[in-house]
RNA sequence: GGAGGCGUCGCCUAGUCCGGUCUAUGGCGCCCGCCUGCUAAGCGGGUUGAGGGCACAAACCCUCUCGCGGGUUCAAAUCCCGCCGCCUCCGCCA
């Protein structure tokens, strides 16, 4: 959530980073109604409550015949002090209620808009001429058959739309994707971790997946529990309600999981191959920094994303997201969105965010600063997309007789495979 | 799933049976000061966290905080109910 000093001295801020987002402007307004109301309820009931304790302690010391009159005013006041806590309690939740659906602030300079108002920050590589090489590329799905890697009928069959097996060297991409990429970050000084991926309530709700996002998670009814839409949510969570030493950050955490989504809003797009599916793998970067540090974190997790993708010799495009893309937490993000061949654009492939304290705050994630405690910053970053990874390999190293090279990045992981060919 | 035990301010711990100066005891650690060739020891003081009074800092004050949430009561660490976590044993299981 957002720092409340912020909203009572600059609500213009809160309005303007709400642009663009769902909320309305009006909701501040009413934010800082509720605020006020919520602080007077709160100040009437210190004031009964502390009344009520002096006169206990008369109580205590009074023998029995005092005991007795002060009884009587102290019933009174104690109906009182009940009355004036269940108004403070509800004028506290409703407010903290609101406060959960303002979004993040934004960033300095991130564009205002939609999802097409993004900007493209950079190019790197070079899109396969295909023509000039005289073939025509096909697709993941076809690739995938090909070289036995993917198999999406049976996926189907057995779990429904959006699912997949890999099979063969398929599984073994993923293997070999994943311990590239969990040993690039650990070079860098991340921790591995492999987190659950069935999470409670509030690391959900922490991390900002509960609000305008909740129609595209999973939830177990008969736990209670929610299924991760990326280790995101386990990591973020890992400190909450813990006190960090400042001296120990940046806390650097690279975690591999599986990620469960509901698509609920995109039927009907992407609906052919691995592109879009309700689950797949992927090799997440999170970071615990102060708040000073978060923006150059940033870049730097932007880099490390860089680095994986140019290993991995694919052409992508580095894209800064407007406010409507940002979801609830984030106050800046990256797109790195890769070549595909058969469709003719740059897509998604990773993803990296400033959230700044809006996480900690509502995980009670802090650390002891010079200037005091206060909330930490965190940030996430893909490093590895295991399914959509496989699909820009397959397509954009793929050869006019269906085989598909292998990185040289890649190579040692694949038992030194330089290429894979059809069975 | 069954039975039992435990959860107190960084760590350990007293208090819980029998509700009231608990405004939470003591030790360790840590911080400040004194003493001191240096270090150690010793002595004195401080040390849960959050929110607010309050626009910054200090001081002071108030509320909340004894795993979490309810309840009883004028009053709850203490009594009652529910939940969570940890430990031991049993059952089941990869």
């Amino acid at each position: 959530m957002i720092d409340v000093k912020v909203l009572r001295n600059d609500p213009d801020r809160v309005r303007a980073s709400q642009r663009g987002r769902n909320a309305s402007e009006s909701l501040v307004d009413d934010l800082l109604v509720a605020d006020q109301a919520r602080r007077d309820a709160i100040a009437r009931f210190e004031e009964l409550r502390a009344a009520q304790k002096d006169l206990g302690r008369q109580v205590a010391k009074a023998n029995n015949e005092q005991r007795a009159g002060l009884l009587t005013r102290t019933k009174e006041l104690a109906e009182l002090v009940k009355k004036a806590d269940a108004a403070r309690d509800v004028l506290d939740r409703s407010f903290e209620e609101q406060l959960k659906e303002v979004g993040n602030l934004l960033g300095e300079g991130v564009p205002v808009g939609g999802e097409d108002d993004y900007l493209v920050l950079e190019t790197r590589g070079t899109p396969r001429d295909f023509d000039a090489e005289g073939f025509r590329p096909r697709d993941h799905v076809e690739l995938g058959q090909l070289l036995g890697a993917i198999d999406i009928e049976r996926g189907s069959k057995v779990s429904g739309s959006r699912f997949y097996y890999l099979t063969g060297v398929g599984a073994q991409l993923e293997l070999a994707l994943v311990n590239l990429a969990m040993n690039l970050a650990a070079e860098n000084g991340f921790t591995p971790m492999i987190p659950p991926a069935l999470v409670k309530s509030r690391a959900m709700e922490g991390t900002g997946f509960l609000g305008q996002a909740a129609q595209d998670v999973y939830r177990l009814e008969s736990d209670d529990l929610y299924l991760v839409g990326t280790s995101e949510v386990p990591l973020a969570a890992y400190h909450s309600d813990e006190i960090l030493d400042a001296d120990a950050l940046p806390l650097r955490y690279v975690g591999y999981s599986p990620c469960y989504r509901r698509e609920a809003g995109s039927h009907g797009k992407d609906t052919r191959g691995i592109f879009r599916v309700h689950w797949f793998d992927k090799v997440e970067m999170f970071v615990f920094t102060s708040p000073d540090e978060a923006h150059a974190e940033h870049q730097r997790l932007l880099d490390w994303e860089k680095q994986f993708i140019d290993a991995l010799d694919i052409p992508y495009q580095v894209q800064e997201l407007a406010s409507a893309d940002l979801g609830l937490s984030a106050a800046r993000k990256y797109d790195c969105c890769a070549w595909v061949p058969t469709q003719q654009r740059y897509r998604e492939i990773t993803s990296t965010s400033n959230c700044t304290e809006f996480q900690a705050r509502r995980l009670n994630i802090r650390a002891r600063f010079e200037a005091g405690i206060g909330p930490v910053a965190t940030l996430n970053g893909t490093l590895c997309a295991v399914t959509r990874m496989i699909v820009m390999l397959l397509e954009n190293h793929q050869r006019a007789d269906g085989s598909v090279g292998v990185p040289v990045a890649l190579q040692p992981y694949l038992g030194g495979r330089t290429e894979l060919t059809p069975r």
